[in-house]
DNA sequence: CTGGACTGTCAACAGTCGTTGGCCTACAGT
DNA sequence: ACTGTAGGCCAACGACTGTTGACAGTCCAG
């Protein structure tokens, strides 16, 4: 045992050390992706020793892993009113990727990553099905409904935060929630056309 | 000059080399992005020696230019009747995104390279703002019904051609037509919210 | 005070990458 | 037939990568 309690968690002296690895680490495959960020690149931003890297993360990809683990804590939404959640959903959706840069890191290295793109398509499987299963007609459905609130998602957060179009990054917050939630509502609630 | 005729635009013996290794270096590169799209590996693809790459191509960069070098074709497209532009768009986004494969590996490409990046958004620029100011209300705004469109669509080949959602792929081109062809319509000719 | 675990540094390994230059072969123009 | 040139292969360079092991200082428990 370590630190200087007896709790379960200990504290340890490194604990700074590991918070400066990952942030870095978040930053640069945010910034880079995946091949370019470099282990040696992510320790000098940390103001630490490469090895050290693998000592607490063991690998690179071990790092990776560490550094994009988020919840998107979907299922806690408000589902009333029914009117309301393609709204909701894409404020929602505004806020989780504007505080977790990590978000962005994610999606630049499922581009090319099937591992990453697993774990992005894992939030459409367990959260944004069952959500349309549950508001939407024809449970039957809810697949296809949820894919295309997905497309619509990740097409802003593609052109807005990885590809960083002007015209897309100027649109303000309001603005699109006013044109984005009516299209996530249609989706979700709306009859096959 | 070399070859057996005079034409201004000769035959040289290599142009079936060339093809084979743009051929090559779009599959590799659409799959496994630029960083990981080895030189080596294009050239064993294309049975011919690394050194050959670069001599045509002068280096992996540009190789890559001449890879995903393509034509959008937007200006073409048949704007009347106005009420339509939304499904014909979509449409046209399908077959684009289906007969060339070179736009995905742009795309994952994109993902981390700003130069690839740029290219994407200027087919935004010089094509579907144009387009959103021709048919559009209030001319000021095309560059926000521009991006929302890029949005829509590029989001659909995110996460159809670049993550391969199940759910995405599944989609048939009927169903995403009467899905997003009201949208696009809406955000190029519906007032603003 | 002392031993051992923890934090950190340094140098090096083995592999891969893009890229280069030399060399051989085969064809085309004269 | 002869020769210049283009097509192609081979071996190697230098740089950079992830990863490893040996070594030094630091802290805490006994």
């Amino acid at each position: 045992m370590t630190g200087t309690t007896e709790n379960q968690q200990a504290v340890r002296r490194s604990d700074a050390t590991r918070a400066a690895i990952l942030s870095a680490a978040r930053e640069r495959f945010a910034s880079d992706g995946y091949e370019r960020a470099t282990i040696r690149a992510i320790a000098r931003d940390a103001k630490i020793d490469p090895s050290m890297v693998m000592r607490y993360y063991d690998s690179k990809a071990g790092l990776f892993a560490a550094a994009v683990a988020i919840d998107p804590g979907l299922p806690d939404l408000p589902v009333e009113p029914r009117e309301a959640i393609g709204r909701t959903l894409v404020s929602h959706f505004l806020t989780l990727w504007e505080e977790n840069g990590e978000l962005t890191a994610l999606m630049r290295v499922a581009a090319t990553d099937p591992a990453a793109a697993e774990r992005m398509q894992s939030v459409l499987r367990e959260q944004l099905i069952p959500l349309a299963r549950q508001v939407g007609p024809e449970p039957e459905q809810a697949q296809a409904r949820a894919a295309l609130c997905a497309s619509t998602v990740l097409g802003l957060a593609l052109t807005r935060y990885v590809l960083r179009f002007p015209a897309s990054m100027a649109l303000g917050r309001e603005e699109i929630v006013d044109w984005l939630g009516p299209t996530i509502q249609r989706y979700l609630t709306a009859p096959t056309p």
